[in-house]
DNA sequence: CTATGTTGAATTAACGTTACGTCAGCAAGG
DNA sequence: CCTTGCTGACGTAACGTTAATTCAACATAG
């Protein structure tokens, strides 16, 4: 591959000349004519310029990293995509990592570790990280912003504690009196968890105890199932994961169960297959793409060692998607 | 932060040696105290390699880039960690990215062409990056290994054929006599629809034009409803795409149509979504995982020179997943 | 006619690493 | 006693880039 000795030798200026016709950089001046020289000379030896030799040069890569917990989540398809874009937006790459392959001594964790990889790094499922990994990023030079509730670092997240209380309003209006959430641990579904406390307060109704089954299909199928063997079966079900969704559709069919005819259902998080299920799920929209916009924004604050903006996301909130898998409990429809 | 320097400098050492003990090379030789006493050094000053500059020195990155047309399809998630495993084994990380956001002259392109930044490219879904941003990549000095069947690049991929041939054999001989072939587009499913009319015509059956209309949810749907307007209506249906079976659920829901007692359903690709739709769907699972390992071995024969086993991946073969979709047609059961 | 500025460049010192070449000191062999 | 060989290191030139410094040539002002 052409250096910039190559075009240098080839324009017949020097090494200085090129590397200012590159960056635009103002401080080496030129001829008009001596730039064009240049150009053609890059352009006819197929010029590329050389990313590492620039990121030694100028101690930053242009490159951030993103941790997730659990990268097969669809509801993080929004979310990088924001981040993709705003990290082009500021020219830079990013190198996307799952959070269960960064077991201390992996090779991506070492990879981020070693100086000079990465310019900032984004974590989404800090819990997931054993204490060993979170000890060494700490350690590491480079700003960490967490994409989530954190204690002892800057973060910034949507607003979990509202969408569980938006999904549990939405069925206390209906008429719903027994409403249940399933699904979740974590201090995530906890948000949301405590969410749904507010409302089912607000509404004077009594809060169920958090069924705690996890995330995924199975997760909110388990979930159903608990929650059908109390004394008074609910007529509204809350799921924490709108993967769960998927699994309390199957274990309410294989229950007979009808959604929402018998039971309702609204899934916090949203992704496109929701609107291709039968029933299809009313859902609690949150805006993960934003949520990947502003972290990258707070993350370059935080490079540029400006004051960071973080919190919690509230313009957009979290928003009801309503499809038809709730309804008015049946007492009411009789 | 702490350089090779302020460790030689600590140790009372050059510089070779502390690279030398940094390498384990064996040119420069040393006592077993002065490694110790470098080591220490490293300990103390919390000396971490800069990777930039080694990437400059030795002119590889340790990185290499995995580009998929739709990052987002569940199907690419063992792919992606077949590939993510290799990579570690190679001492490689992966930096991903969407061949959507690969319009010319993205930054992620950019990045990529600009030489130094990877060591080598996985591309699946070359079709669907467009021409302007093929031939840049052509020039790329850099090896390219593409995922799928290509014409004039080295390329590694599953058996589609197959896969259709497996699916469509397994209709057959559940004694289905109107079988279709439903949604797709492009090279993959041209294959899969191959697969399905050679299994048609070793049954002795007539093989039903290829309802492309796409991929996706959506897809799905759209080629039920159109199969299901022929004057005959199918009893079975092969989907070529496995996240279109979910579409087909859902029309035929809408359509009144039980599945699998007046239609059988059997995708290609198998995701474990499918085990918890209701019916869970039959499948032919591909070995994507195996794919990605294989993907990333023929890519380092590549870029050690060596002969690269590309081809397509026959062990281990599609395999059916046999799950509640599908069933003897209606009148073998009456 | 000299001092001062401006234009348009060239030279060069880093950035942190690796690997080639060199070399002092010492032991053993002839 | 000289030669050879081995051990244990050191010095240094790259890799390709950027930016600070320097500088020649010429124009303009006093």
């Amino acid at each position: 591959m052409a250096t910039q000795r190559d075009v240098a030798r080839a324009a017949g200026v020097s090494l200085a000349v090129v590397s200012a016709v590159v960056n635009g950089t103002s401080h080496t001046r030129m001829k008009e004519s001596t730039r064009t020289r240049v150009l053609q000379a890059m352009r006819e030896l197929g010029y590329q310029p050389n990313q590492t030799a620039r990121s030694l040069r100028l101690n930053q890569t242009d490159m951030i990293a993103m941790i997730l917990n659990k990268i097969d989540n669809p509801v993080y398809g929004p979310l990088r995509h924001g981040v993709y874009e705003a990290a082009a937006e500021h020219g830079a790459t990013v190198l996307l990592g799952d959070a269960e392959t960064m077991r201390s001594g992996s090779r991506f964790l070492t990879r981020l570790l070693s100086q000079g990889t990465v310019d900032g790094i984004l974590i989404r499922g800090e819990g997931l990280l054993d204490d060993d990994v979170m000890a060494e990023l700490r350690s590491h030079p480079k700003p960490i912003l967490i994409l989530e509730h954190a204690l002892d670092h800057p973060w910034i997240d949507v607003d979990d504690h509202r969408a569980g209380e938006i999904a549990t309003r939405f069925l206390a209006n209906l008429g719903h009196r027994r409403i249940v959430f399933v699904g979740g641990s974590g201090y995530l579904s906890q948000q949301r968890y405590l969410g749904y406390r507010q409302a089912m307060e607000a509404a004077g109704l009594e809060p169920a105890p958090h069924l705690a089954t996890g995330f995924g299909e199975q997760a909110g199928a388990d979930g159903l199932r608990q929650a059908m063997q109390a004394p008074t079966a609910p007529t509204a079900i809350v799921v924490n994961n709108i993967m769960s969704a998927v699994g309390v559709l199957a274990a309410a069919r294989d229950l007979g169960i009808a959604i929402p005819d018998q039971l309702s259902v609204v899934g916090i998080h949203d992704v496109d297959l929701m609107r291709h299920l039968r029933p299809a799920v009313t859902a609690v929209r949150m805006p993960m793409y934003q949520l990947g916009r502003a972290g990258v924004e707070a993350l370059y604050d935080l490079i540029a060692g400006r004051p960071s903006a973080g919190g919690v996301i509230t313009d957009p909130e979290p928003e009801l998607v309503i499809r038809d898998s709730a309804t008015a409990p049946p007492r009411l429809r009789d």
